[in-house]
DNA sequence: ACCTGAACACCGTTCAAGT
DNA sequence: ACCTGAACACCGTTCAAGT
């Protein structure tokens, strides 16, 4: 039972799989030629090399996320709409973020997010370069809170971290900050709150 | 001419060479071993394996970056020239920044800068959790965007990117937020007024 | 046009053997 | 206590040879 011919399609779906399951770094080129039960060199007449597979699959999967509806009474509230939205696409995909961040294309990342963006800005009645530069704040905050979150799950420990540093000195008679810098993180509430607060800056008039 | 025997620190001296004049990946520790003239064995006697001696210069990087200054005269001032010199070290440490987020210790970054933050939050009247958030938000804001940025600037060109998105479509009749949009980030600017923006709001009382 | 195996130049790590 | 070479189990990629 000889295979049915190759293709770039498939090679393509099976990487996904395999990053999917087992991140990106299982996907290695040997290992998805077993997946497919094909010759190892096989793959490269059909994607290249490696490089350019995690291209495409970057691509597609960017492609896939699909436009980001925005909520809310008010073109703040819609722009903080938009800037959860995107982390929660994000999210999602957590094995994208990785690749997107290890191909220096994190700029991939902000695309999906900016239309809504723009309009909302409009909409609270800025213009031009001023308009643009909050849309990138926006998109900067977002897209880096996500690296640096991600980045946090991945390491199940953190050595010698925040917490040893503030149970013992108790941050200036301020015991409350101390307990809350010790713990991790809630990384839900402090994007929403962060947002919120940059947004309400970036969205006034004057200044 | 036997060479002078092995010691961990020196591994240490030439792997930091080795990374910043070639980058992390450029760290085998067979090009460490011929770098120090020994057998590739010998390293794993001294630092353990390859993952402990990319700890171990996290952590001596880390402890070389010193204090930050505070400078200005009001507390949000003087927390924006925290995140401006947090932004400040990590850049003069580009390699320490990927090594860092490729092992997954983030928050690491962190610590410099947290004291400092925390005397300025206290100063403006925070105290308690809202304190330690606030403290968080900058901190992950700052972090994030050195992550983002640093990524941008990896990635020689940016495929389809921004620039092509908006040099057709004219952005809903604003111009100038599509000629802004089209053209690279300026990040030192961009980073002044995310951070300025985001330290007004959440140094604000009430809310 | 598509697939193959052999081969090359790399990796990190282990381990028994040396001094 | 420290160093060594041989060996193992991996990588990505090239290329001549097949159909």
């Amino acid at each position: 039972m000889a295979r049915a011919p190759l293709t770039r399609d498939e090679v393509l779906d099976t990487a996904a799989g395999l990053v999917k399951q087992h991140g990106p770094e299982a996907l290695t080129m040997r290992k998805l030629a077993a997946e497919l039960g094909t010759a190892v060199t096989s793959i490269y007449w059909h994607v290249g090399n490696r490089e350019s597979l995690l291209d495409a699959l970057v691509e597609r999967t960017v492609a896939d996320l699909g436009a980001i509806r925005p909520r809310g009474g008010t073109p703040a509230e819609r722009a903080e709409s938009v800037a959860r939205a995107l982390r929660r696409q994000l999210r999602a995909h957590p094995h994208l973020v990785a690749m997107v961040h290890e191909r220096g294309l994190t700029e991939r990342m902000f695309l999906p997010a900016q239309r809504a963006l723009v309009r909302e800005v409009h909409e609270a009645g800025l213009r031009g370069v001023r308009a643009a530069e909050a849309v990138r704040a926006i998109q900067f905050h977002a897209v880096g809170f996500v690296l640096v979150e991600r980045n946090r799950e991945r390491a199940p420990v953190q050595r010698p971290g925040e917490e040893d540093l503030w149970d013992a000195a108790a941050a200036e008679d301020d015991a409350a900050l101390a307990r809350t810098l010790a713990r991790p993180a809630d990384a839900e509430r402090l994007f929403a709150l962060s947002v919120r607060a940059l947004v309400k800056s970036l969205l006034e008039h004057g200044s």
